[in-house]
DNA sequence: AAAATCTCCTGTCAGC
DNA sequence: TGCTGACAGGAGATTT
């Protein structure tokens, strides 16, 4: 559910909560979260012991912490973190009680007396060590090197975007949660998106114009922006910021969740349709069917 | 080789 | 009451 909204918001407070303190002690409460560390749960807290954490960045819906080179320069390892579904990344006072699903503790060497927490109910998410992409300022991790960039990056390329959707012989809205093409856009923003540019989500790829994925690229940017600026979507307790709090863009939603309600613009009732073990949420009248669809 | 499908995981809820 | 199954769904792995 964390799209890039909601990992954006988590980024933000970990940037200020979290970067420019040394780690002390990394506690692995569950392996499984740790799993992207090959190395395993001892060698990712040994490894991390003792580093600073630089300005936390993101990419998608991934974030990650750049660790601070001891001889200055570009930093050649990164702490790599993912919300996947269910995964919060929470700055919680030292000696709070432990979360049911707290799979991470990371205290840190300073006065200040919070701890990071990874918690994780489903533990689809998960934290990880890895190399730098060379010369990268970032510190952009090696295994998110095949990340597209976001549509909110200033360097997303809107017409290598459009080529690449008529290269493709897919449909629009899995290409929208294809990371490779574009990322940071998930299940509830793809529907968004396509609903605000009245595009059914099997619309195939290849048939649309340069004006058209324009058109797409702005109602993307505007319902990530305006779902940021609300502090993310939430339908339970589940996404929350690095203090515990849900985001209310869920009030802003006008396809996503609405099955039966009416369309804000035509008044038809929202459809839902069962869609890659999930589900599309579509207005019938607005978002009309592809003519030519299998 | 690109595209589609499978799979991981736990909790909630509807229906009986 | 408690069981079953559907559903939530990101993204790497596997299959087509």
């Amino acid at each position: 559910m964390p799209e890039l909204p909601e990992v954006e918001v988590v980024r933000a407070g970990i940037e200020r909560w979290v970067s420019g303190r040394t780690v002390a002690a990394v506690e692995v409460l569950h392996p499984r979260a740790v799993r992207r560390h090959l190395a395993g749960p001892d060698d990712f807290a040994a490894r991390l012991a003792g580093q600073r954490l630089g300005v936390a960045r993101r990419r998608g819906k991934y974030l990650w912490l750049p660790v601070e080179p001891a001889a200055g320069g570009v930093p050649e390892r990164a702490v790599l973190a993912h919300l996947g579904m269910s995964g919060q990344l929470l700055v919680q006072p030292q000696g709070s009680p432990d979360e049911k699903h707290l799979r991470v503790r990371v205290r840190f060497a300073d006065a200040a007396a919070t701890e990071l927490r990874f918690v994780d109910q489903r533990t689809f998410g998960g934290l990880s060590l890895h190399e730098t992409v060379a010369d990268d300022p970032d510190g952009l991790p090696d295994v998110i090197a095949h990340i597209a960039r976001d549509p909110v990056d200033p360097a997303f390329d809107d017409d290598a975007f459009h080529a690449a959707l008529r290269r493709r012989r897919t449909t629009i809205k899995r290409a929208l949660l294809d990371q490779s093409l574009i990322s940071g856009v998930g299940n509830i923003y793809a529907d968004e998106a396509l609903w605000r540019t009245r595009l059914h989500y099997d619309r195939p790829t290849a048939t649309l114009t340069g004006p058209r994925t324009a058109e797409l690229l702005t109602h993307i940017r505007e319902v990530l922006n305006e779902a940021l600026a609300a502090g993310g979507t939430s339908f339970d307790s589940l996404y929350v910021n690095v203090n515990g709090e849900s985001g209310y863009f869920d009030r802003s939603l006008d396809a996503y969740g609405r099955e039966d309600e009416p369309c804000r613009r035509c008044g038809t009732p929202i459809r839902r349709r069962p869609w890659m073990n999930r589900s599309s949420y579509f207005c019938p009248r607005c978002q009309r069917p592809p003519r030519a669809t299998a």
